[in-house]
DNA sequence: CACATGACGAGGG
DNA sequence: ACCCTCGCCATGT
């Protein structure tokens, strides 16, 4: 199995997010090339995580919230980015202008 | 080649 | 703010 480029530069990225930031689906789909493919995103983390070590955890939707249901992991990550000292607010909304991860090129990686 | 999948996102009601 | 629809994409079968 070869992953495509764009699915290789969402792994870098992934593996790069600093603790205590967060990025969203679609942000990191536009850094690693494809403003569409947000969704591949979803498919990274959830088939290849493990398997890569990513902090899997740190990546949110564009609403600033967990995307996991109750029974495939919410709990778990709303845990492990409060530890990262993350925030969450009310709806259980994280706030991006505060916690985003401030990248715009891969090159800076 | 056809069809299904997955943690998305923008737009509208 | 919530819910649904529709478009999108790389993979898997």
């Amino acid at each position: 199995m070869s992953l495509s480029p764009f699915t290789q530069n969402v792994i870098k990225i992934i593996k790069n997010i600093p603790a205590g930031k967060v990025l969203t689906y679609g942000i990191i789909a536009i850094i690693a090339g494809n403003p569409r493919g947000a969704r591949q995103v979803s498919w990274v983390l959830n088939s290849l995580s493990s398997k890569h070590q990513l902090p899997w955890h740190r990546v949110i939707n564009s609403k600033g919230k967990i995307s996991l249901g109750d029974f495939t992991g919410y709990t778990e990550q709303k845990e492990l980015l409060e530890q990262e000292g993350i925030l969450f607010g009310l709806q259980d909304k994280i706030d991006l202008n505060k916690f985003l991860w401030q990248i715009k090129s891969i090159d800076e990686i």
